[in-house]
DNA sequence: TAGATTGTTAATCGATTAACAATC
DNA sequence: TAGATTGTTAATCGATTAACAATC
């Protein structure tokens, strides 16, 4: 099974899986079962998941826990550390820097860029806000991989061309825009628009389902 | 074709046609190609995503623009007005409550809650913050249907259910934790670290077969 | 009418679920 | 050994893509 096509949601999974395990001491054991039932998955899913990979647990017994969070994280490659930038220093931007779930220590962040020469040269999380036109330059000197776009829609294109100019090869975008990449630059966006949307038709559905129905 | 379940995917995609749409006049023809060509998918997708809701185009021309942002518009429920709550007025809740993609006339955040005693009675973005303890009267006062999470994770739970209580339907979550609901209310996740390590497990997958292949 | 594009059906692809021999 | 759970194969389900008659 190691070597087969691996779907992108497996990817997901494995990172949901890493957050549960991480609820854990190392010592002690856990059956696929049991890791389903702690992330609202079934315990077939969480066995072809891992099988992606190699064989991990103990017929009869489970997994070993300590050992399944380092395969885990090896496998995520989140047992060495990346180093980031960030472009956009507005709310949005200055939030996840300061916020837990993006300080972590596998993921560095190590620039922060800005178009607003007011904000140049202020410190933010104690990381210096340079001026957009170095962005390509700075990539390259620390060679940072990921880069993390927090600007407004309108300037967002022109700031991935400078990211990718400066050799990084993975995106988090955040703004509204669909951005055109070479297909060997890995993109992922988040669009808080679409999922309030998403709630919003799931919602008006239900509602009109009631209504039919009869009931409150 | 209308009256088929319909993928929650389609019901994305759907958000992101609109979106694009809205860079357009109300007058003028688009056809499905060249809606999927703004958004980065094929014609197809387009039009079978569409065809879940109805006919909405013109065979040999295209669709008319202004009718397909209103067609869709209504499908997601956004041409009417939602009451939206957020809990958690740290770094990220404030970040988003100010964040363009979240200040929209469909989506008015009316109240927002935490239980730091410093924060309660002080205004962001124009709005007091209330106490947590108030979630469930205001909610129901209100006619709060969707709710937005941005509290620690160790806390997500209880705030959720407090929420349920005032009768929320919807509930965006950026907590990182798997949150128990029944399943009649809608959960959508926002998992910033799962980001992450989706692209960091995609880039050093790509290291690793450039430097089997001895590329630079 | 000729050209173009829709809406829909059928074929294909890929992911999930079920089942079970192998294994501790 | 008996009981339990893994890893994997096969069956099922669902979404995407291709193809084309219907329509403007």
């Amino acid at each position: 099974m190691p070597g087969f096509k691996v779907p992108e949601i497996t990817i997901q999974r494995l990172s949901i899986y890493l957050r549960a395990l991480k609820k854990f001491t190392d010592e002690g054991i856990l059956s696929s079962q049991g890791l389903a039932r702690l992330v609202g998955t079934t315990a077939a899913q969480v066995r072809k998941d891992l099988a992606y990979f190699g064989e991990f647990g103990i017929p009869g017994q489970g997994y070993n826990i300590g050992k399944l969070k380092q395969e885990i994280r090896h496998i995520l490659a989140v047992d060495k550390e990346w180093r980031l930038a960030l472009v956009g220093a507005g709310k949005l931007g200055t939030a996840l820097l300061a916020y837990p779930g993006f300080k972590r220590e596998e993921f560095k962040i190590i620039a922060v860029f800005d178009n607003d020469p007011k904000k140049i040269g202020k410190k933010v999380e104690g990381i210096t806000i340079e001026p957009v036109e170095k962005i390509t330059d700075i990539l390259l000197e620390y060679e940072v991989k990921i880069g993390i776009l927090t600007t407004p829609a309108d300037v967002a294109q022109s700031v991935v061309d400078k990211m990718i100019e400066g050799g990084v090869r993975g995106i988090l975008n955040f703004a509204p825009v669909h951005l055109k990449i070479p297909e060997k630059i890995k993109l992922k966006n988040v669009d808080l628009s679409m999922e309030l949307e998403a709630l919003s038709y799931f919602l008006a559905k239900e509602a009109k389902h009631r209504k039919a129905k009869g009931r409150t």
